[in-house]
Parts: structure tokens; sequence; C-alpha cells
DNA sequence: CTTTCAATTCGATACATAACTAATCAAATA
DNA sequence: TATTTGATTAGTTATGTATCGAATTGAAAG
């Protein structure tokens, strides 16, 4: 189960992983990596380098620092900035993928579903039939959950538990087979079952 | 020899980099990228999941693509978004490594170095010593340049040449020894050289 | 213990970004 | 061909970011 405080825990996460990108994510600071990849460097020196004020290179390398790609000490006068050569060495695929792989995945889905779901539906009748297939798939899979898999209906049961949902009985049962939930033989009708 | 239109398409390349970084750079984003590495999406779909609106979602799949980490295409009335898984297999180094590892830094470095050079130098001369030991460093070496490697100099020899640059001679021999840059056996002195 | 000097923080300004609503576009269906 | 509908673009607002100059901080040197 996904807890209240696990969400707060992986919304976390993904700050800090975003956080590192946008780190990441400007010239002047890729620049700065890469320069001081060479050797440990201090602020000044990078402004000179890179023609910008002491003010602004300190303001990039306390990003860097933050999103802990660089470490700094002092010596003598200056601070002097170390890249963190670790960080670097994840893919983007390892750092960007999310802790709970398929949990969080079917939760999620059912917000469209159930998007759907209620869009089409009114006081457990189906307003209309959506045209579109994405749609017509999601309202036929409620529809059907009606019918007890095994079990065995005739027209007429069927007919008399769709009516219930729309009166347009026949195109409700026509699709129900186009879309492999149901199968039929001759007037015998059943709920098709659904593999994993 | 960097030439003008390397630097150009170095520039680019830096902020195309950048840019694929910044796409990283936002939580949303990055779970956009987990919720389409399950299976391709569709705007709505995702907009649905996220609690978002469809002009949002659109924003943010845009600067997805735009930075090539996914592509789409049109299945039904849908614009379906799909991973580009291949995009995500490099290290962060492998991003941030800029092309021209040497060269570059190399002509950087001299940035900081010209900088000290021109604070204590006017006309030649030295007005200053410099009481930090980064900046003695880098005007000791240049002084020492007007000795040639391989020659004798008696003392009188190094005062005369070492007060063109600055009245303090005494200060600048026993400096210019301190540091390692030349050497002396009683009352001759030579120039150290230095290995790469 | 005062001075020096690089680094940082502050304040201001210009620019960029994320979010929404509303309008437009474009493709698929009827 | 007209209509439907999802996606995108345009317009707007609030927030965030990059940059600089000026003021402040704090550690090292005399």
């Amino acid at each position: 189960m996904t807890t209240l405080n696990d969400n707060i825990d992986y919304r976390e996460n993904l700050e800090v992983r975003a956080q590192m990108f946008k780190a990441l994510g400007h010239p002047v600071r890729l620049l700065i990596l890469n320069l001081v990849k060479t050797k440990p460097r201090h602020t000044e020196e990078l402004a000179a380098i890179l023609s910008l004020t002491p003010a602004t290179v300190s303001h990039h390398l306390a990003l860097l620092a933050e999103a802990g790609l660089l470490t700094s000490r002092k010596d003598q006068y200056y601070q002097v900035y170390q890249l963190v050569e670790e960080k670097l060495q994840k893919t983007i695929a390892e750092i960007v993928q999310v802790p709970q792989p398929g949990l969080k995945a079917n939760v999620e889905v059912d917000a469209y579903r159930q998007k759907v779901v209620r869009a089409f539906f009114r006081h457990g009748r189906l307003i209309q039939i959506p045209s579109q297939q994405k749609k017509k798939q999601i309202i036929l899979e409620e529809i059907v959950k009606v019918f007890s898999p095994g079990e065995r209906y005739t027209e007429w049961d069927v007919n008399k538990m769709l009516v219930d949902f729309n009166e347009d009985v026949a195109s409700l049962r026509r699709y129900l087979i186009e879309f492999g939930l149901m199968q039929r033989d001759h007037d015998i009708y059943w709920r098709v079952e659904h593999s994993a």
C-alpha cells in the first residue's frame, strides 16, 4: 500500500532529482564543471575565465554545490571548488527512474479511466455511447462487469441487463462482442476471461 | 588552433546539452518520462493522470520532444508520445564533457594569469610584490622568463636584470629561489627547467 | 588587533518559465 | 463536407532565474 508518508518521500525525491538536472541545465554551469574537472579552482579564477563577475559565478557555484556536484574548501584566501566525480557516473535513466515501478503507475492509469467513466455515466446509466475506440473500450469494460465469468446468458437476459445502461441494447451487445469482451454461440452469451 | 567556427559550434553544442538537462529539470517532466516508459501515452491521458490541463501537459511534452527525449505519432484522435530509450542510457559525465579537452582549458587558464599580470605590471615594471602565494607564483613565473635556461648568471647580473622590474631586487631574488624557479650555488644563479 | 581581500549576500532589473483559460488548428468520423 | 474532438497556440499572470554593482562577511596576513 501507498501511505501518505511514502507519497511525501516520493515527491521530495522527485524534487531533489529535478533540482540536480536543473543545476546542470545552464551552459555556464556546464563550463564550470568542465573547468573544475581538470583541477579544483576558486571563484575569482573561474570568473576571470568565464568573463563574469565573482557574484554571478558564486551564484552558479552555490547551485552546483547544493546539487551535490561540487564540494568546496578554504585554501588561503580562496574558496576552492572541486568536482564530485561519482555524481556524474550514473546514467540519466537511473536518475529518472521512480522508486515504485508498478504500484504508482496502476493508481495513475485509473485517473484517466475514471475521468472517462464519469463523463459518460450519470446515475449508473450510459448517457451516450462514445465513438472513439479508447473511450468505448473503457466504458464497455465497465459494463461487462455485470456479467459473471463462467455464467451463460440468453440474448433476452443480456438485453434485460444492458437496458439498465442504455436503450440501444443492440449496439451495446454488438460492441461487447466486437471488442472481445463477450462471446456468443447462437442465442447463448458469456463473458470472456482476460489474462493479465 | 581554435577557429571562430569551432567556438560557435562549441557554444551551440553547449546550449543543446544544457537544454536537454533543462528539459529534465522539472518534477512533472520526470513523472511524464516514467509514465511514458511503461507504454506510449497521449496528451489527454497524461493530463488526467497528472491533474493538469492538456495545455500545460502539451507544453511539457513539447520541451521533452525538443530535447529528443520523446517522439510522437498520431493515433486515431490522439497524439501519442513515446520514450526514446537510447537518450537515457548515457552517463551525466558523457554529456557534460566538452569536445575539446586540453586545448580549451589552456586558453582559459590564461585568462586568470593575464588578469593578475595586468594588475601587477605597469609599463613592464612590477608595481608591487603580491603577498598572496598564487599571485606571487604567477608574477615570478613571468619575471623568470628573462633568464635563459642553461645560462649562468652572477648575482650582479641577476640584480641588474631584476631592477628593471622592481627596486626590491633582494626580495625578488629570494622569492625566485624560494618558489623553485631559480637555483644558486654561491654567487652563481641559473634558471630551473620545469617538466610538463 | 587591524588591515586586506576573496567570497558571499543584498537589492535591483531584465528575462524566462509554468500554469491557467480561451481561441485556433488539424485530423478523423459521420 | 460538416462536425467532432484532442492537441496546440495565444494571451495572461505569477513566480523563478541570471546578471550586475554595492554592501557585508569572515578568514588570513601583517
